[in-house]
DNA sequence: GCGGTACTTTACCTTTCAGTTATTTAACAG
DNA sequence: CTGTTAAATAACTGAAAGGTAAAGTACCGC
């Protein structure tokens, strides 16, 4: 029951595949919100909503507070700093791809006739 | 149908959001692999696996070659700079919790006599 | 052509997900 | 207590996801 960390990033990837979520996140970059605020964007009923902020909330990603009759969320971004580190592995795999392009670049513009290439690997 | 940068990051997160397909980009980033090669360290019949690559396919996190009988995979790690880059609007948040962890623990080391702290915001 | 290897596609099943409306709980204002 | 506002919960629906087994396709070696 431990929640690994596998599982927690499946939570948070899972939590940011919908533009609605990702757009509530944006909003509490703003700072708190109640649900009524976090709604009015959205052409959406009201659990709808509700439902959006409980999968947030599995993933950690906000956390409610209580102000009379208002649950406030805020931004937890720790699961973000999770997603950051778990992508910066394949940072070296997309700037390789621009330093290729670089090489392909030079080659149209200069010494541009090495062979008819096979293939690319 | 101009595929927004919001549909792709929902299909990028979506693909990301199973451990399966996670683990398949993290074999891929040692470079490019077969069906077969990919499904090995699953317990999981080939059309599952087939789904997994047709999904990664989709999201545009890998692309498909041809070699023979072989169909391999090979990493394309564009999307993931989309996703690193939508992180990073939010690492002054992370960031900034350790900023108030430092403070913290300054505090309680030397110079912890600032104010009276009311609310934690 | 035939048999084997490497997949992909189809058809199906079960579970999860995104959304709804209707009902319920909670906190306030008179 | 009554009514209103804010939100959560319940019950339902349709669609998508994740998996399987079985059939189909593509290429190779002989």
């Amino acid at each position: 029951m431990s929640t690994t960390t596998e599982e927690r990033l499946d939570r948070t990837f899972g939590a940011l595949a919908d533009p609605t979520r990702r757009a509530i996140l944006g909003r509490l970059a703003e700072g708190e919100a109640s649900v009524m605020e976090l709604a009015k964007p959205f052409a959406m009923s009201l659990p709808g909503i509700s439902k959006h902020l409980k999968v947030l909330e599995r993933a950690g990603l906000i956390a409610r507070g209580r102000d009379r009759q208002w649950r406030p969320a805020r931004l937890e971004a720790g699961p973000l700093k999770d997603v950051a580190e778990w992508t910066e592995r394949y940072r070296q795999f997309w700037e390789e791809s621009y330093e290729r392009l670089d090489e392909y670049l030079d080659e149209l513009q200069g010494r541009g006739k090495e062979q008819g290439d096979g293939s690319k690997r």
